[in-house]
This record gives C-alpha cells, sequence and structure tokens, in this order.
DNA sequence: ATTTTATTGTAGCACCCGCTAAACAAATGT
DNA sequence: ACATTTGTTTAGCGGGTGCTACAATAAAAT
C-alpha cells in the first residue's frame, strides 16, 4: 500500500466518467464543475489525480482509444482488406450506436473547431484522426503488397475515402441517424471496392 | 432615412465578420467580446442590432447558407443527378478549401458536441444538416421518375451516403487536408455511382 | 429651437471559468 | 507515540462569460 491517506475514490471509474462528459459534450463544453459532480469528488481531488483540465482530457482520450476505438486496430487485423474494411465500419457503427455512451466518435466529437484556449486539444485530435487514417493506409499498402489489393490502388487515397465516410458517420450519428440507415451508408460506400485481379 | 441616431457600422459586413468568426471556432468558443472586437463594435450595439448571442449566430447562419453554402442547391439543379453530385462535391470542395474563409462547413463545425447552455445551436445545425440530406434525397427521387436513375437506388440511401461523405470532407479540411486529396476522395465516393439501365 | 427616436460609449451586473492556498484527515514509517 | 506522507475539504482567487442600465450623442419630426 502507498505511503500517505488512500484515494477515496477509483482512478479508472473517474476517467471513464470524464471521457464519457468530454464525448458527448467536448472539451469546451465540459466544464470542471460537470466533471467533479459527475465523478462525485471536488476540484483538488481532480487537480491532484490529473493534473489540469487539459491533462484529465488527454487522459480520457488514451483510454478511449483503448477501450471503445479498440475497433480499427482490432479490424486491421482481418485477413482480407476488404473484410478488414468491413469489420472497421461495422465497428464503428457498433460503437457510435452504442446507448451506454454518446453517439459519434470522440476524435470528431472532441473538438473541430474550438476557441483559441483549446486550440492544442483541437490540434490534439487532429492529429489522432491522421493517425487512425495512417493505420489504414499501411493496412492497404500491405494488402497490395500480398496481392490482395490490385496493385494500380493508391492505398493513401483509398485510406483517405474510408477514413472520409468513418468521420461523417460520426457526424450522422450525432444527428440521430439509426443503425440501420448507417449500415446502409456503409453498403453504399464499399459498392465502389476494387476488386482483385 | 430611419428616425434617431444613424447606425455606424454596416450589418451585412458584421453579420460577415461574425460569420467567419463563429465558422472557425464554433459557437461555444466564439465569445461576445472577441466578436465586438472583430467588428469593430461596442456589446450594446450587438445586442440593439442582432438580439442576443443566440440570435446572431442564427443570422449568421442564415448568411451562410445563402452565399457560401449556396453551391448546394445550385447543383442540384444540374440536369442529371450524376452531374449535379459532381457538382456539389466540386462545389464543396471549393469552399470548404477557400482560403479566404475557414476550412470545412458552419453546419458541422458550428457545434457537433457542446455543452448544456448551446444545446438549441447543436440541434439547430443538426436539423439544417437534415435539410440538406433531404434537398439531395428529393433529387434523387426525381432522377429516379425521370429515369435517370435505376428505379431500384433507394433515394434516401443514396442521399445519406452523399451527405455523409460530404461532411467527412469538412472534418478532412479540418485537419489540414488539400484540395487534391479531398477530390481523390469524391473520385473514390463515385466509383459506386449507379449506371442507369 | 425643441421634442422624439435610435445608436453609442461607459460602466458594471451576477455568474461561471479554470485553478490553488491552507487547514484538516487518514494512512504508513520509525 | 510521533513524524511523515498523501488525499480531502473549505474557501476563494483573478479573470472571463453573456448581458444590461444609464447617460451622452446624432439624426429626423414638429
Amino acid at each position: 500500500m502507498p505511503r500517505g491517506r488512500p484515494r477515496q475514490f477509483d482512478l479508472d471509474r473517474a476517467l471513464d466518467t470524464a471521457l464519457l462528459l468530454f464525448w458527448r459534450h467536448g472539451y469546451e463544453g465540459t466544464s470542471l464543475a460537470a466533471l467533479t459532480e459527475a465523478i462525485g469528488i471536488n476540484v483538488p481531488s481532480l487537480y491532484a489525480a490529473f493534473g489540469n483540465k487539459e491533462a484529465l482530457f488527454e487522459k480520457a482520450l488514451a483510454r478511449y482509444l483503448q477501450k471503445p476505438a479498440a475497433y480499427l486496430p482490432k479490424a486491421l487485423q482481418e485477413p482480407t482488406s476488404r473484410r478488414a474494411v468491413e469489420k472497421l465500419f461495422g465497428g464503428a457503427i457498433q460503437m457510435v450506436m452504442n446507448p451506454h455512451h454518446p453517439d459519434g466518435c470522440l476524435l470528431v466529437q472532441g473538438a473541430l473547431a474550438s476557441g483559441p484556449s483549446s486550440e492544442s486539444i483541437r490540434q490534439q485530435l487532429s492529429r489522432r484522426r491522421a493517425g487512425a487514417e495512417a493505420a489504414v493506409r499501411r493496412r492497404f499498402e500491405r494488402a497490395i503488397t500480398e496481392g490482395d489489393l490490385p496493385s494500380n490502388v493508391d492505398a493513401a487515397q483509398l485510406a483517405r475515402y474510408i477514413v472520409t465516410v468513418l468521420w461523417g458517420l460520426s457526424v450522422q450519428a450525432a444527428g440521430g441517424a439509426t443503425r440501420a440507415q448507417l449500415k446502409e451508408v456503409v453498403e453504399w460506400a464499399l459498392r465502389c471496392w476494387p476488386e482483385s485481379v
């Protein structure tokens, strides 16, 4: 057991609660008062545990990527690129429409546009989105070397198209689309899939 | 000339300035102080002219739909649905990448997620997005009756797919994508276009 | 010239923002 | 028992938020 007085709340549960708030209301739309009230602690405890609002968001974001957004790297492990993308979209819809948490993707809802004080958060989310796109691109590059995708396909272009639809799904989810509707969107999106040979 | 002391600033120019700020920083990220400073007036003048922050945003939004976002209804006037969609995406890219104003679409950047105090703005933008989708859907329904699109195509589904890509383009633009990259995305998006007959 | 109407400038409202100092409480180490 | 370490509590900081009362100003109407 550590030295001093033991913490009276669970760090992970607190992070989960913070994640939900940031997810639903965005970085700017989530106040410290809302965070501390939802977690059930008071402000100094939050600061002692997480640093400040920005650091708390970053830790919540890391938690987001490890848990709800883990469907993405997992989907890319599918044996074929086509099945990877199908699983990617399937996982995205399942996450984005999960009634246990807000609709949409934190990488999009967190801070698309923001005031000057939240610029760094905005940029960080932008980088994370670029990271997701890069992961998809690398998967397609591998698919090309494996003959799974035609060699005349530009992996970067295809990846950018796929994640563009992905971010679009997040916007649609925020607008109240249903799961069935998003599935239809994905079906349309994949009709252009380049057949091998 | 009206009765009292004449207004010392131009309403339309002020609205344009407000629009740019809301567009770049979102509704929540734009403070009254930033607005009045950018317009060059002080707060009571703004309130006398526009009501309050919410009303100002709504008027800026109306201006946005009439000017920068006018490409959408205009594109739908093209003789064929295919050319309408091509022009729609072309216009979107041109707007979303215009160096004279922020990257992205106000309907997406304005308030995707927000705090409780901006809920009504969020919902209003959501309704506007749904309105855009409905306009595209109606154009496709017309195309089906004209034989321009196969009758087995679901106009609502296709419209939802198209605007999903559209909102995705806005997110990509906010992430620093180039015009050429967005054009490639659109090219991929349209490979699935249902051929007539 | 005076009254009327509308806009502008000054000043400040109540409230919320992110954040922190200082005292208190609960555990461990010696 | 006592000091040390750490978390919690209370209280409040400076500054920003959206917004408004009030007086000064500039035009038209009489």
